[in-house]
Parts: structure tokens; C-alpha cells; sequence
DNA sequence: GCATGTATATAATAAAATGTTATATGATAA
DNA sequence: TTATCATATAACATTTTATTATATACATGC
């Protein structure tokens, strides 16, 4: 005997209570009758009151025992989910995910890759946080997050990162005679109004070496902050843009047009993490289905 | 090793996530270091991924192992609070007690009794169904109730009973002459108007052959349902009534006074519940408490 | 580097819980 | 009555959970 009332014996007093016999709940259980027998005296024995009435042939629950059903049912219910849910978890089909992002990938890329990724994880959470690169470093050191998009980063110890070089593209409206052009190189946006990245980003100063480069200097028209920005603006025939293709083929045949851009001037992302949080499997799943993901648009080395 | 999670190791998992380490977690469980170790070993090869990071000296518990806590954590509540109610069962402090009443008992004297009992009782659940004779019938042979009070009750086969004959006694205005003397008898009441029940009623009955073998007879002025409603007519002076010395002092002190009536008319009283149906214990104890508070307004035999 | 204290893991084994089979008891229906 | 069904009991095997004793790992201070 236990003296202390076992999920065992609630589960046995469940079965008798469903099928009415011990024996058939013996059966449902796959276990002899003796046990059962055993199993409900043990517990009638340790509650301290009659479990069952007999009732031509049949057992009933006393009142006390109905008292109990409904935290005994939960009791049961609770323990099939937390099996249940750990099954998913091993299988990857269960867990959270806290993603922190630049603020267009949550409006560009990331929604379709998260989508497709939560399509056969029905028990998956995903938390979605657009900032700027320097609140997604604070949330990463803090372990806030358990992943993080972000550009222009230069390392730091508590972040493990993995960079990715995703191609650029020059963007123009539609209807400019840009589009007659197989690439597109500096020198063909000089009489161009240019919109760019601030010019204190990383971005910018790499486009602008490849400016200098084929001897030319960027003129500013507009300074945005995003790419999508810069998408925006070109699409209301405002001027041209140096972006991402992640964000470019997103704007195609919204009045946007794109062709290569040389020399290359690769958009530097880095896919991050916290060193010291233990990634959960989840995480690691999705960090390595994201960067597949942007593989189409990596910049090939050259 | 179980195959199937244990609640044990969910208990030492839960533990060892409050406490930090396992040799607390132990002392907290009243077990040994090692029996934790093991739980926790066996309950991660059954769930299948790490649940603990170590991170300088404490443990942590993975994302996996977070996701799963509040469950786990529910699970194991509804566990203490199962044990805890059952305990309070055991000591008649918990249950679900249904009773069905005649509704004059429903306001007088049934709900101190029902307050007393459950003062110290806090986990007990009562319902009160107050109505006709013929419906409590109804609902004991239906074993929709525990236990049933009722009057002018002949006994059925599915019914078990305890009939109790209650003093009756005669009630008149505060102010009436009647308040002069110790008794009063049928031929004291000829000059006044009776409030009696109604003519088909078993107390109607023997209030008639007690006023014949008085050599009088009823002339009848109200006739009322319930004795409390012929007691609010005698508060309002507008006649007089032979009722439950239950019922009168309730009423005395509102403008009504009572006294012995003579001959002798008993309210046969019957606490009725179903045969067939297995008593709870708290009804059990409920009967016996509801019969011992009637005890002093209980018909003595001449 | 080494000793030291603390925390966890492992091994051998004991105790308790949970299962088995075989069989007795008790109630019900033919 | 007999046959049948459901449950209880007894003797015993297996599994789980605990124990003690001991080894290992790891950070800390010297």
C-alpha cells in the first residue's frame, strides 16, 4: 500500500467509474483484474471512505467519489497533455520561438519562412519583434530572444552570429530606361536621384567605396533607414535604390524593376544568437531553415 | 527505467527547477541526493531532450523543460488539492449535499440549522430546493436529492423515513385574550377566526377530529398553504391558527403569542431520502443533525 | 599547478509498489 | 441446483524507487 494516493490508483478508480466492472476496466488498462481489485482498495483504503456502491451488477460511484471525479478526470487529462506535448517537443513539433528582427524583415522575408515553418508545427509559438540592430544586440547579450536578425554587426563575445552576404540589386520604377540595362554600375546613376542608407551604416560606406571605385561620389537625395523605405520610394517613381534583391523581388511588379548591381555590394546580415543561452532544438531548426531560406539570394563570391 | 512519466519525477523535476540543485531538491523531497538524480535521468531519457543547463553551480532549466512547467505544474495541485479534499471528506468537512424541503422550512427553521452545520465545514456545497409535498416525493424516488422534508407522508417502497411529530400550537395576536390562559382547547377558539391549511390536508384532518372530539367544529375563515403564511395573517391580527411551535416562535415577538393547544395535534414531520441510493456520509451526519435540532420542539407521548 | 569543498553520477542493494497466476467467494440468472 | 460472472485473496515475480557507499566533475582559493 502507498499511504499516499498514487495517479496509478486515480487512474484505475477512473476506468471502474467509465466501464462500470473492474473486469472490463482491467481490460481497458491491460492489466489482470486482481490488480484493479487491488489497485481501488489501496485507494479506498487511503481516502478513507466506500468508492463504489453496487447496483445490480453494476459499481457506482458514491457521492464522495463523484465529489472527486472532476479533479481526478483533470489530474489524468493533465498528464496525456504533458506526454503528449513532450512527444512534440522531441519531434520538434512543439516549443517557442523569440525572434528578434530588423523591422523589414518582419514585413518582408520572415513572415512567409515563420509561416512555413509553423505549417507542420501545430504546437509551435513564435514571438515576432521588429527593433533596430542595437536593441537586437541588448536583447541577445540579455538572452531575451533566442534568435536574431540583424546588419552592420561587428561581433560581440556573448553573441554567436553567423554571417550571410545576401546580393543587391539597383531598383528603379518600372518605366525607366534603366530597365534596357542588363547591370547596372555607378556610373549609370549619376544624373539618378539616389535614395540610400544613412550615411553612418555599414551599407552605406560600402556602397560608396564602389562608387569611388568607378569614380564617381553619391550625391544624397533621400537617407532611409530601411530598404523597404527605399522600395517605397521607388515605387512612387521618386528615384532609384541600391537594396537587398530579398526586398527588391518583393516590390517587382509593384511598379519596381531591378537589375544587378556591380561592382557587388553585398548586404551583410547576421543571423545571431546568444553564446551562453543553450539554444532550444526549436531554435536551432529554425535558425538552419532560415538560412536556407535566404540561400537563393546569397552573394556568390567572386 | 518507466517508458511512461512518472508523476514522481515530475515531482523531483519540479523541485529541482524551484531549488536550483538537486541535493536541495532532495532534502526538500525528504529523500537522497542520488534517488533525484536518478528521477531526473530516467525522466529526461523519457521525454527525450535535456531539461537542465548547468550555469556556474545552478541549473537552469532548458527552453524544453520551461515549456513544459506550467503544465507540470498544474498536474501536480491538482494532485495536493485531490489528497487535501479527500482528507476534509473523510472528516466530514467537504461534500455536495443535496436537500429538498417543504418551503415553509426553506425560511424558517431549516436554514439556522443548515448555517450551523456548515461553519465548520468549509469545503461542504448545499443546495435547497424548496417545494410541494408531491415533488420531494418525486425526487427522492429519483434520487435527485439526499434527503427530503416533508409532512402527511404515507411511506413509499423507494422512500425510506423517519417521522417525527412536531408540537403544535395555537397562535393569536399579541394583544388577544387568549394570552390569559396556559392552554387553549377548540372550544376557546369558537368566537375566533381560524387560519387553518387546507381542507384535504393530513393536519387538517386531525385538527377537525380534535375539535369534534372537543364537541366543536371548524368554521373556516383563511385557509393557507403553509403555516408561515397563516402566521403572518395572525401577525396582522386577523385571526388565530394552530402551527409548528417551529413556525411560532419565529413569529413571537412579531406581534403574535402562543400557547399549548390541547388536544394534542402532532405535524407528523417525515425526513425522507432514497432507499436505494448509498447515503453519503455527510448526509448521513446532516440527518442526525437536522433530526437532534428538532428534538426540543419534538411531541412528547401522554 | 594543487588541495578543497560542493554537486552530481554510478553501483550495489533494499524496500515498496505493481504486476502476475491460481483460486476462493459471492451474487445472479437459467 | 448449476452455471456464469465479477470480485477478493494468496503466493509470488517484476519494476520502480529508495538507500548507502563511493567516484567523478568542477569551481575556488592558495
Amino acid at each position: 500500500m502507498s499511504g499516499q494516493i498514487s495517479p496509478r490508483q486515480l487512474e484505475a478508480f477512473h476506468a471502474v467509474v467509465e466501464h462500470g466492472t473492474m473486469t472490463r476496466a482491467s481490460q481497458q488498462l491491460n492489466i489482470s483484474q486482481p490488480a484493479v481489485s487491488r489497485l481501488l482498495a489501496d485507494l479506498a483504503h487511503d481516502l478513507g471512505f466506500a468508492l463504489f456502491d453496487r447496483r445490480d451488477g453494476r459499481l457506482v460511484p458514491t457521492q464522495e467519489a463523484r465529489f472527486l471525479l472532476p479533479d481526478i478526470r483533470r489530474v489524468l487529462d493533465l498528464l496525456d497533455r504533458i506526454s503528449e506535448t513532450s512527444r512534440d517537443i522531441t519531434q520538434r513539433k512543439a516549443g517557442d520561438l523569440r525572434i528578434a528582427c530588423l523591422p523589414g524583415f518582419a514585413i518582408s522575408h520572415l513572415p512567409r519562412v515563420v509561416a512555413d515553418f509553423l505549417k507542420d508545427r501545430p504546437g509551435v509559438t513564435v514571438t515576432l519583434e521588429p527593433d533596430r540592430p542595437e536593441r537586437i544586440l541588448e536583447w541577445m547579450v540579455g538572452e531575451q530572444f533566442d534568435f536574431g536578425i540583424t546588419d552592420g554587426f561587428d561581433g560581440h563575445p556573448a553573441v554567436e552570429r553567423e554571417e550571410i552576404r545576401v546580393r543587391t540589386v539597383c531598383i528603379f520604377p518600372q518605366d525607366s530606361p534603366l530597365a534596357r540595362q542588363d547591370v547596372i554600375r555607378p556610373r549609370d546613376l549619376v544624373d539618378q536621384k539616389l535614395i540610400h542608407t544613412r550615411r553612418d551604416s555599414p551599407f552605406f560606406r560600402l556602397l560608396n567605396e564602389a562608387f569611388l571605385a568607378d569614380g564617381q561620389s553619391i550625391t544624397t537625395f533621400v537617407e532611409a533607414r530601411q530598404f523597404t523605405t527605399a522600395c517605397e520610394f521607388v515605387a512612387q517613381g521618386v528615384g532609384v535604390s541600391v537594396v537587398s534583391e530579398l526586398d527588391a523581388v518583393k516590390y517587382r511588379g509593384q511598379g519596381v524593376e531591378y537589375r544587378p548591381f556591380r561592382p557587388a555590394v553585398p548586404h551583410r546580415l547576421s543571423l545571431v544568437r546568444p553564446i551562453h543561452k543553450q539554444p532550444s532544438m526549436i531554435t536551432l531548426e529554425f535558425m538552419e531553415c532560415f538560412a536556407e531560406s535566404l540561400h537563393p539570394f546569397r552573394q556568390q563570391d567572386e
